[in-house]
This record gives structure tokens, C-alpha cells and sequence, in this order.
DNA sequence: ATGCATGAGGC
DNA sequence: CCTCATGCATA
């Protein structure tokens, strides 16, 4: 009721000894790595922290299926109370933690600030009477529907090189007779894929991200990571992006699914 | 709930 | 071309 929030756009003053340059995918997880890490100091820190956003989804989630809201009610009624409104699979990634960090952090406001109407307002109804304007006429290429055998194909690729050049797209998408679109656009949504906070609720089990030659041993892992990376490929690779899930069992599926898919049609 | 897609911003 | 935030369409 009387939760405090804290400023909600946090510009990070806390954090000294950074310079004012855009800071790199790498440079940001490694920041996400550092405020677990610092979780209890006393130390000038205004950002939200992985548990917090954590439980806020929870808490979210849990108090919005209590009030009778789906997911697609709240992205209205953000529209409605603060002028930008989110799909229901924002709002559905945002509970399931599958947004990246930087994203979780500059929604949750919102979505606090939602919660607190809803939670007072006599009639919350109201909170979601949006009119249904513009129904965008640009044509949206059809979703293509890649079969099990070919994402299997796409995820071994990926393991070999996560980021492929010009080149080597050309070459997946002619192996694959697939559209170098297709491909490429594969490729981008996988790396972005890897890059979600979908972090279950335990300690240093922490996810492995790290860059060619990390500097210290940062973390150690759950599961021995020579499954995934692998990278006979030196060079190209500046990253190496995990499963979405930092769980070993869900892990396991996960790693099942591609190799066995790669097998069967 | 998630897969493929778009578009803005950035080297 | 990439990343990143975001969503339509679909499983």
C-alpha cells in the first residue's frame, strides 16, 4: 500500500568510474552481474535489483488474476491511464521475466503505478474502456512456420556461430532453402532470445554470460558450458548467449529438444 | 505463451 | 547489418 517507490527513472549516478559512452550488451550484463553481486552494501544504488523486479512480477501477476485484469486489460489500461498502451505479450513477458533487465526496469513504474489504481479505484472497469483506433493497414509479411527439423538445424548453426555474417547467412539459407530474411531475422530473435532475465528465484546459480577471455572467474556454472559454446569458430564470437533458462532440468529439455530434433524429421 | 516480424536507433 | 523494445499471429 505504502510501498515507497523510488525515483522512477533512476539515472545511475551511483555507479562511478563509468564514462559517458553507450554502454555495449556485454557492458550491461556485466552491470546486472555487479548489482547482484553488491546486493546488501550501503552503496549509492537507485536501480532495482533482479530480486525485486522478481517478486514485483509476482506480485503483479498474482493481484491482477485476483482483480479479474488479463494480460491484454492491463496493456489497455496503460493506454488509457498514461497515454502508451502494451500488447498482451508485453505484459505476459514482463510477469514471466522474459524481458531484458533494462526493460523490466523501465515498465515496472508503469505497471506499479497501474497496480495502485487498480487496487483503490471502486470500479476498476473503468480503467479499461479503450477505443480501438487505428487498425494498422501495412501489410506484415506472413509469419513463416519453420518445421522442427529445420529450427533443430537453425539451433545447431547457432551453436556453431551466433552471429553469422553476410556470407555465411547466404549459406544457411541456401543449406536450409530457406530466405535469407527468414534467416538473418532467425538469428537476431535468438540472440535476443538468449538475453532475457528469466531467472528463477535462487542465488549465485547465476547465468553465464561472459566475453571471449573473461578477465576473472566471475561465476561457476550449474552445468558444465561446453555443451553450448564450443566455438571451434575463434574470432567472430564477442558472446556466448545461453538458454533462456538458468534451471539445470529445464536446461536438460531444452538441450535434449535441439540435439534430438536434429536426428528425427 | 511464444515464434517470427517490424522499426527505430546506432555503428 | 546489428541490437532492442515491442507486437501480431498462432500453437
Amino acid at each position: 500500500m505504502l510501498s515507497p517507490r523510488r525515483t522512477p527513472t533512476q539515472s545511475v549516478t551511483g555507479i562511478q568510474g563509468q564514462n559517458p559512452r553507450v554502454l555495449r550488451p556485454e557492458q550491461r550484463l556485466v552491470e546486472r552481474w555487479l548489482q547482484r553481486l553488491r546486493g546488501g552494501t550501503g552503496s549509492v544504488q537507485e536501480s532495482l535489483t533482479t530480486e525485486e523486479l522478481e517478486q514485483f512480477a509476482k506480485e503483479l501477476k498474482h493481484k491482477r488474476i485476483t482483480l479479474g485484469f488479463t494480460q491484454a486489460d492491463v496493456g489497455l489500461a496503460l493506454g488509457n491511464l498514461y497515454g502508451k498502451m502494451f500488447s498482451q505479450t508485453t505484459i505476459c513477458r514482463f510477469e514471466a521475466l522474459q524481458l531484458s533487465f533494462k526493460n523490466m526496469c523501465k515498465l515496472k513504474p508503469l505497471l506499479q503505478r497501474w497496480l495502485n489504481e487498480a487496487e483503490t479505484s471502486e470500479n476498476p472497469q473503468d480503467m479499461y474502456k479503450i477505443e480501438r483506433v487505428f487498425v494498422d493497414t501495412r501489410k506484415r509479411k506472413r509469419r513463416t512456420s519453420l518445421e522442427g527439423a529445420v529450427r533443430s538445424a537453425l539451433e545447431s548453426y547457432f551453436i556453431k556461430c551466433p552471429k553469422p555474417n553476410t556470407q555465411e547467412i547466404t549459406h544457411i539459407s541456401d543449406d536450409l532453402g530457406l530466405e535469407r530474411d527468414v534467416v538473418r531475422v532467425w538469428f537476431c530473435n535468438r540472440r535476443q532470445k538468449g538475453k532475457r532475465l528469466a531467472l528463477p528465484l535462487d542465488e549465485e546459480c547465476d547465468g553465464q554470460y561472459y566475453e571471449q577471455s573473461p578477465p576473472l572467474n566471475m561465476a561457476a556454472s550449474p552445468i558444465p558450458n561446453q555443451n553450448y559454446s564450443a566455438p571451434a569458430y575463434t574470432g567472430a564470437t564477442t558472446a556466448l548467449y545461453m538458454p533462456t533458462l538458468h534451471r539445470p532440468d529445464v536446461l536438460k529439455q531444452a538441450m535434449h529438444h535441439s540435439l534430438v530434433g536434429h536426428l528425427t524429421g
